[in-house]
DNA sequence: ATGGCGGCTCGCAGCCGA
């Protein structure tokens, strides 16, 4: 069985004890993180590979930074989008175990529908589109996992009517999620769970987590073999509790037995 | 209708996030 767990950590120099406390309690295989707002010279290793993890990271100062931890070491790691786009910001990290491919990302907020802003996110999602049908092209099985800034669909947002056509929600985004899942992907959470009503963000002003007036915006993405291996999907709101939450919670997915 | 919190910085105010 392979477990894996997507996390905005909104720094992981803030966050680190939680991360580390959050491996302990899954164990996952695989560990996509994303926001970690620190330069890969800063990066806690030491700690991360006591616990039992390699990481490949994409650092940077102050903003953005993605990883993937792993038990076993990933092959062929890869950040950014090639050819696709060019980002001066690390939003994209990649890699291989085994056969299957991992690809972490944190897809660009977009502020407000029509700014600058709102382009760059779109322009970044279809650079996205050409990488991971470059990908499916060669036929290979994916888990794409991270913080997609967008919600898929109304179920996803607590307050639909003064979300229409917002940021994260707007008919535009997505769509490029839909041209994206259309690649051949599927959102291992709705899998399980058809509710409306289940976040994976909440806002840190006005008591968003305790009204419960969030969004879920953090997805596990897989490809059919593994969709169908997918025994388990759940956002680990525990983890939202508490002393210096990240304003995510976990999302994690169990995949497996897969050779059966 | 607004801002509210939290993390960051060549910091002490202003930015960005979603």
């Amino acid at each position: 069985m392979l477990r894996v767990v997507t996390w905005n950590v909104n720094s992981i120099s803030v966050r680190l004890e939680r991360l580390l406390a959050l491996l302990k309690r899954w164990s996952p295989d695989v560990v996509f993180l994303q926001e970690l707002k620190c330069p890969d010279e800063k990066f806690p290793f030491s700690p991360i590979r006591e616990a039992g993890y390699h990481a490949a990271i994409l650092g940077q100062k102050t903003y953005n930074g993605v990883a993937i931890l792993s038990k076993k070491p990933l092959q062929e790691i890869h950040t950014g989008m090639g050819n696709f786009y060019s980002d001066s910001a690390a939003r994209l990290i990649r890699g291989k175990l085994g056969e299957i491919t991992f690809v972490c990302c944190y897809v660009p907020n977009g502020q407000e529908v029509g700014s600058e802003k709102y382009q760059y996110k779109m322009n970044w999602l279809q650079g996205f589109y050409e990488l991971l049908k470059e990908m499916r092209s060669q036929g290979q099985d994916m888990i794409v996992a991270g913080d997609f800034n967008i919600a898929p669909d109304d179920r996803d947002v607590h307050d639909p009517a003064a979300w229409k056509e917002k940021i994260l929600c707007s008919t535009p985004e997505r769509e490029a999620l839909q041209r994206i899942l259309d690649l051949g992907f599927s959102d291992t959470f709705r899998k399980h769970h058809q509710d409306n009503g289940l976040f994976s963000w909440w806002d840190y002003r006005a008591l968003g987590f305790q009204k419960n007036q969030g969004l879920r915006i953090d997805l596990i993405l897989a490809t059919p073999p593994l969709l169908k291996a997918c025994s388990k999907s759940l956002i680990d709101r525990d983890e939202r509790k508490g002393e210096k939450p990240s304003d995510h919670a976990p999302v994690i997915s169990e995949i497996g037995p897969l050779f059966s």
